[in-house]
DNA sequence: AGAGCGTATACCCATATGGGGATACGTCAA
DNA sequence: TTGACGTATCCCCATATGGGTATACGCTCT
């Protein structure tokens, strides 16, 4: 075997950095392929050949508009990987947690946001047991 | 040119599943390859692989301990990803068109936050003009 | 019908990948 | 030191990929 089929799941179709260009592109509404073209300078068939992985995995919706495609954003298929992530979003703010180290690292490494405000929503593997670590 | 190198972001490390099977391991904390390999059910020499590139893209740290070596998992790469597909959490609410029915779907589907409190760090894409759409 | 535009496909290539097997390397146990 | 264990590498393969170019398909307009 060689890797997995790219168009099995969002993971792998949203790995491509000109996949997710496609997508943000559609986030300002919908758009026909030669748009999307134009704007990201590539050639077409490779557009279309994205836009084509796109659709397998659901990202995107096609509608036909005279000779032209107009593809439209669906993000619901980003959910999961939203959710995946997510599960480690307190990690990398818990990280402190039982640190020590970390804290002097962080404070002069990142010092903006995203740690108070204990959320503790949805995180399966994440927090799980974390203890079991030290 | 065939593919971007899997090795290059967190977006293609994570593409792999069983890549993400082991961050998901290595969120109960620290294990050692052969704990890896144990849990997964694959060949050694496969899951050393895996772990490189994790290690490559910064997903986990490495600790040698005696003749094992035990990985550890590395959350923040996984902002950006976290980051970038928290662009379009909203959309995949709105999708039904912006603000009406979503108001209530948001009311009793997550009643927690993880909007207020505005850090607009990474939203780059996502509701910059959604308007533009309809 | 014919011309032209917009898009999808077909075909070809170079390459990185995931996986397998064997083995080298480093560390601990006798 | 020798042997065993734990892990990383090496080499090999099949395959899917991203990209390029040429071309086929479909629709619109004249």
């Amino acid at each position: 075997m060689a890797r997995a089929a790219t168009t099995t799941d969002a993971f792998n179709a949203v790995a491509e950095p000109r996949r997710r260009q496609i997508l943000d592109l559609l986030t300002h509404g919908e758009l026909a392929v030669n748009d999307i073209v134009e704007r990201m300078g590539v050639a077409q068939p490779l557009v279309s050949k994205h836009l084509k992985v796109l659709r397998e995995v659901g990202l995107v919706d096609v509608r036909d508009d005279g000779r032209r495609r107009l593809y439209r954003l669906n993000p619901v298929p980003l959910k999961p990987i939203h959710e995946w992530v997510r599960g480690f979003e307190q990690l990398w703010s818990e990280r402190f947690d039982r640190m020590d180290v970390v804290l002097t690292e962080l404070m002069d490494a990142e010092p903006m946001e995203a740690e108070r405000d204990g959320r503790d929503d949805g995180g399966d593997a994440a927090q799980r047991d974390r203890d079991a670590a030290g």
